[in-house]
DNA sequence: CTGTTAGCGCGTTCAC
DNA sequence: GTGAACGCGCTAACAG
């Protein structure tokens, strides 16, 4: 049989359903015997209660919030993650959090389908992917509330954002501050897959840092390729080999940075001594490694975008906006004044 | 009204329930007034149908699967979640993974109940936590199945476990190997709140060591204190200011061992040319930052535990046994032999 | 102690 | 096109 139901159970014990419902929630006093008969019942067809039933008849509705991103291997997306949690334990309700990873960007559409199709959650958090229009509308229909984490800098209410220019503009800024005249950019391919535009945005706010010191933007400063450590490694040997090297790298990330750090050290020069590299996010590593970066609160994204999203489905068309601190330059030890050394 | 149902809508818009199920699911055609009047009513009474009726009704079951940890912050536990995640989406299933944090060390029953008592979840993966024999029953008789990834080294079938007196054991004696004989261990307290007892077993493993070599314990090399970078950091700067300080130090976590290079680092000494330092676990971290260590393999622990787990969901009653790869030492550029400075 | 029955809220045949 | 009735699997209240 498929899917016993306690009715089955029921009848191959030779008792009623409420019996069975009675062992089952081992409620009100059920004889020994029949206990014991009931139980074998159970186990001999592999009886398993449907979990929707149950909650039905009982009115308990546990409700829950999807959380989608990505991937779950940057620490970015972690701390954000961390944020979300906290926001949901410290409000003592009951809500699950669901996690959902876009494996592939091919994907994302049909698991939200899926999701608005078999209505699993009564939630949606949504974290860098690119929702469309048509997906939003798709929801809005469902009548699932969702919130966007998103890396571009808008005036949703619906959303807490970061401004992505703004903050390479001031990683740019620091290294320029500090007399640097030679610097890099070591970020994200333009185009990825999900079609992510952060490393976009930030090479934005290099060059407009650039423009405002009148630097020539130099091509063979910009690498460009897949996010990660080892990617931004390579890119940060091949920087090294030009006749005139960089003396200070923007990473758009702080893996990226810690990359670009052990290649420099590798090679046999200092940071920041001979070198100056500064990253983007102040994820927990950077604080261990001491690096100079530009904190955008991850963490509390997560809060609050998590807090907006029970606004929502605590009481239905009222949302406060929340508003994330500014971005800060967080100095550590990775740059340095130019020609110290 | 609390909570409208179909019912409530058809009778305020003079329909019947079929008629507003019909446009809920913009299925067969809907004359385009009736649709547009059910839409308003829906509106007004800020109606939103039920998950678990409808999930009951169109049979549709979508599984879920608990994953229980203590926290999401250091990196060792992000990295078993990735694991079971990945298992997950390698096998094109529809099971949802929920993330259950337990924030206090009291609430863990409190949770685990209800859990139970909702039926939130057909299947449970446990991380570090402790389980009672009182609990293990509880899910057992609820028909949960669960498997635990463990930091204590059992035979159980349903579980993955580490030998961490083992691994404690390979780190102490790659520092004796190397020549040194001051070896101070930094670890967490024995007794957390959580009851984790993974710092004490790699202590076991670095005293069985010592004794190998005949070294006496010095109770002023063993420095305990909570979890994290920051106290490590702080028990490094006094191990530092001992009439004899150590070598080395094997610190239980790689988030320690990095408090503790830092903290060398502060003091004008050099690792590993003055003192080596090794960690435990090979998070991603360890690689950014050259660490020696001993690996776990984290994210293959919850690929696996994972995988254990689907198996008893779907053939009930059998399991595979899974086994993790041996730990290994992972020697890279914090330790160095005795006296080569 | 135990069998029977009426909902839980929604989807889905059926006749109309 | 649309309304009424039945069933999804289980719990709970009611008789026995």
């Amino acid at each position: 049989m498929a899917n016993p139901t306690i009715y089955d159970v029921a009848k191959a014990a030779g008792v009623g359903v409420g019996t069975v419902s009675r062992v089952l929630n081992n409620s009100t006093r059920v004889s020994p015997e029949t206990q014991e008969k009931v139980l074998s019942v159970i186990q001999e067809l592999g009886f398993r209660r449907s979990k929707v039933a149950r909650q039905l008849s009982t009115g308990v509705q546990h409700r829950n919030i999807g959380a989608m991103l990505p991937y779950i291997t940057p620490p970015s997306f972690v701390e954000r993650l961390r944020g979300m949690q906290m926001a949901l334990s410290h409000q003592d309700n009951d809500f699950n959090l669901i996690l959902y990873t876009v494996s592939e960007p091919d994907r994302q559409h049909e698991q939200l389908l899926t999701i608005v199709d078999q209505s699993t959650v009564d939630g949606l958090l949504i974290t860098t992917l690119n929702i469309s229009d048509e997906e939003r509308d798709l929801l809005k229909q469902a009548g699932i509330p969702f919130v966007i984490l998103s890396d571009v800098f808008t005036g949703d209410t619906n959303g807490i954002s970061t401004d992505n220019v703004h903050g390479g503009y001031l990683a740019t800024q620091h290294l320029l501050q500090l007399g640097h005249r030679r610097v890099a950019y070591v970020g994200d391919e333009l185009t990825n897959n999900y079609g992510i535009p952060t490393s976009d945005l930030r090479y934005k706010g290099y060059l407009s840092a650039l423009a405002e010191y009148d630097i020539p933007v130099n091509a063979d400063y910009v690498c460009l390729g897949m996010h990660g450590e080892e990617t931004a490694h390579r890119l940060t040997r091949q920087l090294l080999t030009l006749p005139e090297p960089p003396t200070a790298i923007f990473a758009m990330s702080d893996i990226q940075a810690v990359g670009c750090i052990q290649a420099v050290r590798e090679s046999g020069l200092r940071v920041p001594e001979d070198i100056s590299v500064i990253g983007f996010d102040d994820v927990q590593l950077s604080r261990y490694v001491g690096l100079t970066t530009v904190r955008q609160h991850l963490e509390q994204s997560g809060y609050l975008g998590m807090q907006m999203l029970l606004d929502m489905l605590m009481t239905p068309g009222k949302v406060t906006p929340r508003h994330l601190p500014p971005l800060e330059l967080v100095v550590r030890n990775t740059t340095q004044q130019y020609g110290l050394a």
